[in-house]
DNA sequence: TATTATTTTTAGACTTGTCTAAAAATTTAT
DNA sequence: ATAAATTTTTAGACAAGTCTAAAAATAATA
């Protein structure tokens, strides 16, 4: 059994694998976690001796199975938690990450396996993000960022890189939601901002948005 | 703000209150939490200066208003995700309680008023308990304990005493759920069991599980 | 390649919540 | 009312998780 600090730390080399492929570094793990290096350094041992990561001193860390297994269960939890949170209690997808930072370290196998049966087996949470099935493995959905298509190229939203609160409030007020389709109108050389259509709506957004938008290709007109 | 230990100290409190009237014992609320009686005077020393707590040496302990609103509370979230497990989850009562011991925890004013209106505002839990509301008052239901009736009076079942899994799993065993009409067939004197008509079926228990039985008294044929 | 800069680890300390063992206070019983 | 039993508190210790400051290792640069 692991305990809410062994989760977190987990998960942070969970999703920093991600990222980056090889080893995680000490200070990357410490950022993630807004705490000392130090402190990582202690944990890092902890988690090792109970063999969820593989660890050489100066070397950096890399999950093993079992811990991507229990990484990927934690992630699991906040993703259906977060699906709970919004397709029953009516959250707004930026209010739910941190309830679901809490929710995602309950523990009891029978709770999550109903809740996920209650919620119809969602395969992805309200950010677009991919939930992962019961024995961790995640499905690879092909997306591209909104910033790389091309004039008059459109695509489905699916998800959003950036997932802090301000950008889906963003969004929200700017009336992007996932499942909208969304074509490019025009591209602007000068600042790479994007003009584009939503629904039937023309919208201007700067690089920095299109950057942070998921898009599924959408054949077709 | 206050600790998941804090928590529980002031919901064991909270529970020995109603139970006796005057202070709480040091021992019986180790005994309550499993613990030892040094760390609960250790605890009730830190929930005194956070004035939460009435506390002079030797003399028990006593929750302030403001204690009884925080374990009140604790209290409303732990009978309201029991409901939610039952009802939504397809939990059996008798399976729910240490899955809410842990999502009583969780902080977000939110997340339980809106658990509470997707619930339909539930004023009882799964073992006839009544939730405390958002105030932290208790609607108290006038009942009596089955083995307090007579011959040929009947009632409702609406609650247990005894909510231990053992003792649930047997009820649901014989038939015994909350909400059947029970009626006193016979009662022996030798051993006080009762003969009893639960629904359409006749029922022979002893006055250990009579006197775990709440009934509301029921008026009429 | 030698030196500087950065990253990582170690050493020692602190907090929270717990424990054991012993001392102090209270209660019960003779 | 005094002695015995019980309850409660104190004192000191420990584990988990974190921190700061300093040392060691690695990486970057001249």
């Amino acid at each position: 059994m692991f305990t809410l600090s062994e989760e977190n730390y987990l998960k942070a080399i969970y999703h920093l694998e991600l990222g980056n492929d090889g080893g995680v570094s000490t200070n990357a793990i410490a950022e993630k976690l807004a705490t000392k290096a130090s402190s990582v350094t202690d944990m890092i041992k902890k988690l090792s001796e109970k063999e969820v990561v593989l660890y050489k001193k100066y070397k950096g860390v890399t999950l093993t199975v079992l811990g991507k297994t229990v990484a990927a269960s934690v992630v699991r939890k906040h993703r259906l938690w977060e699906v709970f949170l919004v397709e029953k209690l009516n959250f707004s997808w930026h209010e739910v990450h941190e309830v679901a930072e809490q929710l995602e370290h309950i523990k009891s196998a029978k709770l999550i396996n109903q809740l996920d049966r209650f919620l119809g087996f969602p395969t992805h949470d309200p950010h677009g993000d991919p939930i992962p099935d019961k024995d961790g493995n995640l499905k690879i959905v092909e997306k591209s960022l909104l910033s790389t298509l091309s004039k008059n190229e459109s695509g489905i939203c699916i998800g959003v890189d950036d997932s802090s609160s301000e950008f889906l409030q963003f969004l929200d007020k700017k009336g992007i939601t996932l499942g909208k389709k969304i074509t490019i109108l025009d591209k602007e050389d000068f600042d790479d901002s994007l003009s584009i259509l939503i629904g039937d709506k023309k919208l201007s957004i700067s690089n920095k948005i299109a950057s942070n938008l998921y898009i599924r290709a959408h054949t077709g007109q």
